[in-house]
DNA sequence: TCTGGGGTCCTAGGACCC
DNA sequence: TCTGGGGTCCTAGGACCC
């Protein structure tokens, strides 16, 4: 048996806890450059604002039902995440960490006759010492774990928990399931699914499997037998390593200047770095790309992007990043205005496994010991006291204009000595 | 004026090999 | 006129997720 713990309305409950004045109103919060709706209170759904819509479009209703609008502080929700992830690690024997907000538990060893009461004291205990709202959906495959999880969520009589394992039970909700909300099914294959009068997750199950197989292929099969309470989908381990590590922005404004691109792929370099080294692996491949506004069709469009396998994966900055301005540098056209760019790492191994070198390990070791001590500086405060030169001292131009406290990570008052 | 960011997996097709 | 068969590896693109 899998549970699923989602946070309710995430990023709007972080705000929450460190906020009482937003409980009871609309809330949404926004994306970077305060760009689109990526979190909403149940009042500002009920508003009519959709997930993901552009800001500027849902100003109107934001302004006619009073919906505060923050910009996203990212520290806080990732700080907040691995407190609920902290406490429920102690609830269950074993957790894979899924998302910023969600999380499955195996829950094999609760019998089933309290399991009900078990996912229960999940939302208690979470609720109790983070502040957060959860829902948990307990079921014998994930798929349907996060269908039942969505049941929790939409009603309170089941007070946060849903268990569906018996056969009629889960027969019944499948019937009654738009095949979209099913775990796997993404609009395309919505869209392709009713050309042939497949609207529910029932009917969905009702199809061969070959037919399934033709159309979807692995990934649908493992749906369809998902559905059909066959668990194909196990616990993951989270401790493998990520297999890319991207780093790409929007600008608020257009930026027409290769330096001003430069320092920007350098910061977009470094943080991926740093991503790595926390995580111990190294990267092989740079791909950077460029691009115009492609809402803007009165405008020049230009995109591009093109990657660089390095001799040997590197976890320094001084290497990537000089690597990554190399790909800027054969993908920069003059005379666009660019408003995204972004870094993406691949090709990732775990460090330890680095081959030695042949030539250059002098080198590598220097660098080693310099990434580790602008670690540790940059480390002690939030702002990057030490970086390199080429990425400038301007940060990226963003607009964030309805900004919160870094009500639990803000180091600030903290005295740091400049070195 | 204003339109996010970071991931995963699968598959088809090309290059190359014997 | 007639033009094999079977394999592997890699990549780009498409689907999905939050």
């Amino acid at each position: 048996m899998f549970a699923l713990v989602d946070c309710n309305n995430f990023f709007v409950s972080c705000e929450r806890a460190f906020d009482s004045r937003l409980e009871g109103r609309g809330v949404v919060v926004l994306s970077n450059n305060d760009g689109c709706v990526v979190a909403r209170s149940n009042e500002a759904k009920a508003a009519g604002v959709k997930m993901g819509q552009p800001f500027f479009q849902a100003r109107d209703l934001v302004k006619r039902y009073g919906i505060v609008a923050l910009s996203s502080n990212y520290r806080l929700y990732s700080d907040m995440s691995r407190r609920v992830m902290t406490t429920l690690s102690e609830l269950a024997p074993a957790i894979e960490v899924y998302s910023i907000d969600e999380a499955f538990l195996d829950v094999s060893g609760v019998d089933i006759s309290e399991l009900e009461v078990y996912g229960r004291g999940v939302v208690k205990t979470v609720r109790r010492n983070i502040g957060i709202p959860v829902s948990v959906g307990v079921a014998p495959t994930k798929t349907l774990a996060k269908l039942a999880a969505h049941l929790a969520k939409s009603y309170p009589k089941l007070q946060g928990a849903c268990l569906m394992c018996r056969e009629q039970d889960i027969a019944k909700v499948l019937a009654k399931t738009p095949i979209r909300e099913v775990w796997g099914i993404g609009r395309r294959y919505e869209k392709m699914l009713s050309g042939f009068g497949v609207v529910t997750a029932a009917d969905f199950v009702d199809r061969p499997r070959e037919w399934v197989k033709a159309r979807m292929g692995l990934g649908g099969v493992r749906t369809w037998l998902e559905l059909k309470g066959e668990a194909c989908i196990g616990m993951e381990d989270n401790r493998e390593p990520q297999k890319m590590v991207a780093n790409t922005r929007s600008f608020a404004g257009a930026v027409t200047d290769f330096e001003e691109l430069r320092r920007a792929v350098v910061m977009f370099a470094t943080t991926g770095c740093e991503k790595l080294r926390k995580q111990g692996t190294a990267a092989r491949r740079v791909t950077v790309f460029i691009a115009t506004d492609r809402h803007r069709e009165d405008r020049p469009q230009y995109s591009s992007g093109a990657a660089i396998d390095l001799p040997v994966a590197s976890d320094s900055t001084l290497v990537i990043a000089r690597t990554a301005v190399e790909v800027l540098r054969r993908i920069y056209r003059e005379g666009y205005g660019y408003k995204r760019a972004g870094v993406i790492l691949g090709d990732i191994f775990p460090a330890s496994q680095l081959q030695p070198e042949l030539f250059g390990t002098e080198e590598r070791e220097k660098h080693e010991k310099l990434m580790k001590a602008v670690d540790s500086i940059n480390a002690a405060g939030q702002k990057r006291l030490v970086r390199l030169a080429s990425q400038g001292f301007k940060n990226i131009n963003a607009r964030r204009e309805h900004t919160t406290p870094q009500y639990t990570t803000n180091w600030d008052d903290i005295p740091v000595v400049k070195v």
